[in-house]
DNA sequence: TGACACATACCGACCAGTTGGTATGTTAAA
DNA sequence: TTTAACATACCAACTGGTCGGTATGTGTCA
């Protein structure tokens, strides 16, 4: 449908990943952008209106990238629901490898910096986090389900919640710390909350 | 020391906490800062150097701010170590009230986009967060001790950070949804997660 | 088949406003 | 009279964004 692919759109998304996790949105220009994509700021504007607007399409463009790599992920193919949700936290902990830039969270670095100045933006990111952490929902409360866990003061998608509010904050204390370790560390606590959550429960499903 | 005391130093230092908190470091411009404070520019470049140098302050005045806070605060009462710990928790859910930007952290929001180009600031802000968590440290280990709960895969130092992970994830996931409530859930499961660590253990101090 | 119309993709010079930072004052307390 | 604490005026560099232009495709109709 288009006389020629649009390759600078891509370029430039792929770019923002990159740039806007190194130094945060503000402070990315828009030349900077195009310098690291190897294309004009006509081509910029020519694919966005602003640059407002490449922040909400990098966070789609975020949104989509995680949705696949997650939905291809092996942790899906365990039996036991809670196998899942586990698999998925040791999956979580495998990504954390390389440098900060390669494995910290988009959509988390926009937000605290746009959340109040630029909506359209914040509802980007919104959608990005909550997206995904809707889909250890079905996992969780079928856990739940099987042994029984409804109505003890929490929710399923609060459990989900809070694995991302984990997540999110590691990276922020590995940023702070210039190391992992500390990343890591909190998603074994992470893990170790969900297995004492479940334990001592004996699978009432029939 | 000084001819007159220096006000504008401090309103500067003030407005920064508020506005970067609001939008982000790179996003305030100097002036802003000025026009928040009631100074004028002269009077910021007197007292600071540089923009980086007022981040820097900016810091390491929070840092202050907060260790006054909680060294102020009630929690240290209890006499059982885990208790204060709890109450310690208890403390954080209380203090999520009012608006976003007056419950977030200043240096949790900065270091997210300092990290890679401002070391210095980085560094300051790494300062204030594991400094702030290694006061918790004295209490877990007490608590641990008294249960005999070393050597079980983490100390009191990664327990110390992850309660701090757990709030830094809070605020981004509360600057996402632009809602208070996922933060209190997650406090809610932080707590419950501290409980599971140390409940079914007899207290073995003599 | 060819030619004309039109759309898309992209280029790079340019613009007005803003940025962090400086240079040169003025004021008032010690 | 010295000195810290401001204030005012100003600047060069950079910012996001615009705009006229070109290159190259696709659809259509004689």
């Amino acid at each position: 449908m288009q006389a020629r692919p649009s390759q600078a759109r891509e370029k430039l998304l792929n770019s923002a990943l990159s740039v806007i996790r190194s130094k945060g949105f503000a402070a990315t220009s828009v030349e900077e952008l195009c310098a690291a994509a190897g294309v004009t700021k006509g081509a910029f504007f020519h694919h966005f209106p602003s640059k407002e607007a490449l922040g909400v399409a990098a966070a789609d463009y975020w949104s989509d990238f995680t949705g696949a790599l997650f939905e291809a992920a092996p942790y899906h193919d365990h039996e036991d629901p809670l196998e899942r949700v586990l698999a998925y936290i040791d999956f979580r902990r495998l990504l954390l490898t390389g440098e900060l830039p390669d494995y910290t969270c988009l959509v988390g670095t926009m937000v605290q910096e746009t959340y109040l100045t630029t909506p359209a933006i914040r509802d980007a990111c919104h959608a990005s986090i909550s997206g995904h952490a809707l889909t250890l929902v079905p996992d969780i409360q079928a856990a739940m389900d099987a042994r029984g866990l409804n109505g003890r003061g929490w929710t399923a998608q609060s459990l989900a919640l809070h694995t991302q509010v984990v997540l999110q904050g590691a990276f922020v204390l590995a940023k702070a710390e210039d190391s992992v370790s500390v990343a890591l560390d909190s998603v074994d606590h992470l893990k170790r909350y969900v297995n004492l959550l479940f334990s001592n429960f004996e699978e009432d499903a029939k």
